[in-house]
This record gives C-alpha cells, structure tokens and sequence, in this order.
DNA sequence: AAATAAATAT
DNA sequence: GATATTTATT
C-alpha cells in the first residue's frame, strides 16, 4: 500500500515557489460558472442589454466581446473578468434555477493568455511524465478550471508542438542566426531520460504552496513537483527571437503580446512511435521565421499583458482570438 | 477513474 | 475556420 512516487519534491517545492505573488490574482481570473449563474451573467440577451446599461461604467471590463454578432450562444467573459458585480439588478435568479450550479453548462471557457501562459509553465515545469490534464489542472490552480478544459487544451498544445517538431525540422533554421532548434536527437530510447529533461528545461518559478479554491468541492491537494529531479542542465542556444517594439504583424486584437503558444520546452510524443513517418500528412509550409522557439528567459517569468483595448475604433472586423499558429502561416 | 484521440458544436 | 466541448475508446 505505498503511495508510490518519490518524497523528494516536496522539500524542493517550497524553493521553487518563491512568490504566489503573480498567482494569486490569477485566480480571480476565472468566473466560476457559480457566481457568473448567481449573478445571472447575461448570456444573450443579456449582454446586449447589459452593455447598453453599462454605458459609461462598465465599459472598460467587458468590453471585449460585445456580444452581438456572432454566434446564438456565446458568453463573454474571460478576458477581463473584473469586477461585474456592482450594477445589475438584480435579478432575480432565480428564475427558476432548480438545477445544482455544478451541473450547469459552463459558457465556453476562453484561454486568455495569461491562463494560457499558466497552462504552458505548468506543462513545463511538470515534464511530459506528469503532464496531464489532472495534474496541471491542480498546479494551474485556477478555479472553475476543470479537468477537461485542461485535456482539452493540452491535447491542442501538444498538436502544436507536433507540428513544429515535425515540419520544424525542415525549415527550420530561417532565420539568420539561428538555428535550431533541430529536432532530431532521438537518441535510442527517447521516452525517459531525454524527454524528461527537454521539459524540464526551464526555470520556472512557481505555485503557491496551495490554496485552491473550492469550486464546488475541496481538494485537499499536497504539494506538487512530481518529477524527483531538479538537475537541468540547459543549453540555452539563446536563438533570436524577433522583439521589435514595433513591428508587430497584429491581427488579434485582443490577445496582443500572445499570439502564439510559448513553450519552455520541447518534445516529442512517447509512446514509442518512431521517429517521422505519418501515414499521410499534408504539406503545409510552416518554415520560415516561425520555426525559431523562443524561450522564456531564465529570469523573467512575471510578464502581465493588458488586454481589453481595441484599437481605433472602427471597428467591425471581430475575430476570434486565435491563440496559436496552429494553422501556421501561408 | 483517468488519459488520449476523435467527433461535434460554437 | 479555429477553438472548446463532448463523446468514444484505451
């Protein structure tokens, strides 16, 4: 009856989470489906009546999302959460809310950068062995944030290391200095000792030593660091990544500086499947400046990205907010 | 029960 | 079309 796993990580834990500062205020992020039903959040209707109530004041948080447009079902919320709380009438909730609040639908949950960048440093700092969805799910520590919308995601985010790992070996090395980052270092038997350390490759200052708030159940949930390691040894090829303060492709608008999927780390799939050779892949020409895979630098891991301003008004043109290039340029 | 992959809905 | 949710399978 051993619970197996090395008792090594929780010692290191508490040196790597240094500050729960820069997490904390994320867990105000997310509006919990239960508060978001207590206040009866607009969904439809709502939100266009909302924003014309909001007017002046609570323009700012919204924002984003208008609302009218698109699609029949459609919540905003997500990118500015803030406070909504103050105005509203009201309302009645009930309306009948017979149903138990975990059971309701969730609107859709928005991956904003920042919770992006939540998941990604999870991830890294988990290593491929322990990246799953349950897991990440609790060092994410988000509330509201459920198993799923994590499996979800991860299975996208590890889509998209595929692809730059398969046709990134190709083109790679684009753009002038650099080079790459080259993916073939299968040495024999990939699955442990290497993978491992791929991801692993990152400092990543982290988590609170544990405050979750109950979504609906408490999760007593010990301390985290699965892997027993902590020995990286990186080699930084420090590539140039493109930082111009102005010349940015824009396109999204709300997610400004995340426009793409950041990852600490690489990887290739276990399981063993062998190296390249898909039955069928289409050719999708993804080289060029894309390949270079920019890392967090070693010392900077708090970065905070406002979004919530649309530029110049005009406009029309509302798009989804794409996280990453998952369909690579043309 | 949990993780992954695929399908479906938005 | 992309992204998230849901379903099916392991």
């Amino acid at each position: 009856m051993r619970e197996e796993e090395e008792p090594s990580w929780f010692a290191r834990c508490e040196e790597q989470l240094p500050r729960p500062d820069e997490l904390m205020p994320l867990s105000q992020t997310l509006i919990t489906p239960d508060l978001a039903v207590a206040f009866d959040i607009p969904g439809h209707g709502g939100v266009g009546g909302g924003a014309g109530g909001g007017g002046g004041g609570a323009g700012g948080g919204a924002g984003g999302s208008g609302g009218a447009g698109c699609c029949p079902d459609m919540n905003g919320g997500g990118g500015g959460a803030s406070s909504a709380a103050g105005s509203s009438g009201g309302g009645g909730g009930g309306g009948g809310g017979d149903e138990p609040a975990r059971t309701l639908k969730r609107p859709r949950l928005v991956w904003t950068p920042q919770l992006h960048k939540r998941f990604v440093d999870a991830v890294a700092h988990l290593g491929i062995k322990n990246a799953v969805p349950k897991t990440i799910m609790q060092l994410m520590s988000v509330d509201g944030l459920t198993r799923e919308n994590v499996a979800s995601h991860l299975q996208k985010y590890r889509l998209y290391l595929k692809r730059m790992q398969g046709l990134g070996g190709g083109g790679g090395g684009g753009g002038g200095g650099g080079g790459g980052a080259g993916g073939s270092h299968s040495s024999g038997s990939g699955t442990d000792a290497a993978t491992e350390h791929l991801f692993a490759t990152g400092p990543v200052p982290f988590l609170p030593p544990g405050h979750r708030a109950p979504a609906g159940a408490g999760d007593p949930y010990p301390p985290f660091a699965p892997m027993g390691h902590h020995h990286h040894h990186h080699h930084a090829p420090q590539i140039g990544h493109f930082h111009h303060p102005a010349a940015r492709p824009l396109g999204h608008y709300g997610a400004a500086g995340a426009a793409g999927f950041d990852h600490g780390f690489l990887s290739r799939t276990v399981g063993g499947a062998p190296p390249v050779g898909p039955p069928g892949m289409h050719h999708h020409r993804m080289v060029g400046a894309g390949a270079g895979m920019g890392m967090m630098a070693p010392a900077s891991f708090a970065d905070e990205m406002d979004l919530g301003s649309r530029g110049g008004g005009g406009g029309g043109g509302r798009r989804e907010l794409t996280l990453f290039p998952t369909s690579g340029d043309h």
